[in-house]
DNA sequence: CTGAAAGCGCTTACAG
DNA sequence: CTGAAAGCGCTTACAG
């Protein structure tokens, strides 16, 4: 049935050792045996089996892609595929594959994540968001098992992870605003649960003070939306107070969209009436009627370098008890359009 | 270090074979050492390896999600996300894992199927793409290895695949147009390389042919852009011609973002000088301006389909010789909006 | 430079 | 209902 490596032994007159040190192409051997057996291989169509490589030489040269709970519907976001072909990039070419797991519930993503760690499956992680659930971050932190997240985690000590400035990427959007002769700027769509949202809200803040800017309470609107907590509601409320917002900065294109929609619904003119932005620049932000002006976050380098970070953490790991922390910030671009000129 | 079958045998006073059996949940073994055992293995945190597992009983749990070359970039649109996340909310329920390959030529294409197949890794592959390459296919079949195809590829014969009716697609919408009074409908987006497109093609053909409309060549405009060949250049064309369109039908949202914008830009109406619809219903068409009609194609379903598909497939292919094959389509709806309206 | 042997952690006939 | 043994296809010290 299946070609083995003895199989090759036995075609090669050598033993099944040198067969396995010609497919790790060892420097042990010879050259004349190494092109001999090489050749046999191929003449008998031999493919080396991963599954029992592994199993011996306890790499499985597979790493999981988390994308934690309630992500999995966030997935129809362009960032994950973006932040996948990043990942995908770069881990093909060191010979890894990538598998992946989302789950509904935290039981089956716990269940999930067991999989992949004690069962051997994978040799690291890479959590697509950093909404990583305590326990099972500090269990993987006991085991010493490597792993990386996208995103800065509520903890972000004595971890691996990689993520925009999400700080900067608020004050820049908000110095753009401020220095376009806004004063009146709207945050909308932060969320207690997600850090991104709230350094990119900080980043907001502070941009504000340190131009002088009085922060307006009724200009942060969280975005945790439900059916009776629907951003039109939000919007109409703004357009009824005091003192008219001149901008709104979303935190996700896909919410600039939204808001977008109600103000032309509502005849108000974007940009001539009100200044709007997004965050991520997903792609049909172009086609948009305004295009969107946004902040590309560069989630293919996320990725990238999500998975060159986890390779270190890896090797690292062979090296007993060494303890290997880095942080990387992957840079972010405003890019003008429409919607705020 | 590492919990195996054997400490837990020991600790059991069983051989590992009961404790394999109690894994497997077999019914040959009493209550009682069931449940003595399973106490056993979880007071000592055992988690089987699946290595170990898959090499022993040659079944690794374990499918490849193939998207096939070219198609990479493609990932970007909410199709695929979709897809995948129908495939896997079946997936993990029958307690299979999800390999992702993508590849940027043939040859590492190639090389990543050979990984999934002859070396072990995976138990069965679906191509997120009808456009598979002959001889990857042949091979597959050759070795009767599992496989199901999204999409109708080019020869359907003696191959599983899961599919909408395309053709109905196209029909459906040029009907919805004609029974609006629409005579001069332009179909723009088909591509001589994808069996999706040209059979929304022919139903589109079809549908004016059985209503009395003649087709105009001029109104048929492949989706190969490229520099020279831009959206924007077909549409000034069309405009210029002696009879002027009155609706567009895309064969792709993205594309009828960018024919939308094109014509707004020209000071064209959508809806009320030129209709406009997509297909496939990617998530921001509700919030376009106008609001894209579209036809939701229940990429979800395809991927969960598809699934369900190869896991038959994987389930018949044990019995040997026994050849299984079907094709299932999922149905697709159209998603009236203001673009259209 | 090459080989014999043990082992990775399971499963599964076979036997009782 | 349970066990001893062989085997899945590799890798890797150890020895020469």
């Amino acid at each position: 049935m299946r070609v083995t490596i003895n199989d090759i032994a036995k075609a090669a007159q050598v033993s099944a050792s040198t067969v396995s040190r010609v497919i790790a192409d060892s420097p042990k051997i010879s050259m004349e045996t190494k092109e001999r057996i090489l050749k046999i291989m191929s003449d008998l169509h031999y493919h080396p089996h991963f599954i029992a490589r592994s199993l011996s030489s306890k790499k499985s040269q597979i790493i999981g892609v988390v994308i934690p709970t309630k992500a999995d519907i966030a997935l129809q976001h362009p960032f994950f595929s973006e932040v996948l072909r990043g990942i995908c990039s770069v881990a093909y070419k060191k010979s890894y594959n990538i598998l992946i797991s989302f789950s509904d519930d935290l039981d089956s993503e716990k269940k999930n994540i067991d999989h992949f760690i004690k069962g051997g499956i994978s040799d690291g992680i890479i959590f697509l968001s950093s909404n990583i659930n305590e326990s099972i971050r500090s269990e993987l932190i006991d085991m010493q098992f490597p792993f990386v997240v996208i995103g800065r985690p509520k903890n972000e000590n004595k971890l691996n992870w990689v993520d925009n400035d999400n700080y900067q990427i608020g004050f820049e959007l908000t110095e753009y605003f401020i220095k376009k002769g806004h004063r009146n700027i709207v945050f909308l769509g932060f969320s207690p649960s997600y850090n991104v949202t709230l350094d990119r809200l900080n980043g907001y803040k502070n941009a504000l003070e340190s131009n002088g800017i009085d922060i307006n309470p009724d200009f942060l609107i969280d975005g945790e939306f439900d059916n009776s907590n629907t951003i039109s509601n939000h919007l109409k409320k703004l357009f009824l107070g005091k003192i008219r917002p001149t901008a709104i900065i979303t935190s996700d294109d896909f919410l600039a969209f939204e808001v977008i929609k109600y103000l032309l619904d509502s005849d108000i003119k974007v940009p001539q009436d009100i200044a709007v932005s997004g965050i991520n620049n997903v792609p049909v932000s172009e086609f948009f009627s305004p295009t969107l002006t946004s902040v590309d976050v560069n989630a293919y380098l996320l990725g990238l370098k999500a998975f060159e970070l986890l390779d270190k953490v890896i090797e690292n790991s062979f090296q007993k008890n060494y303890k290997y922390f880095e942080r990387i910030i992957v840079p972010s671009d405003i890019i003008e359009r429409d919607s705020t000129k």
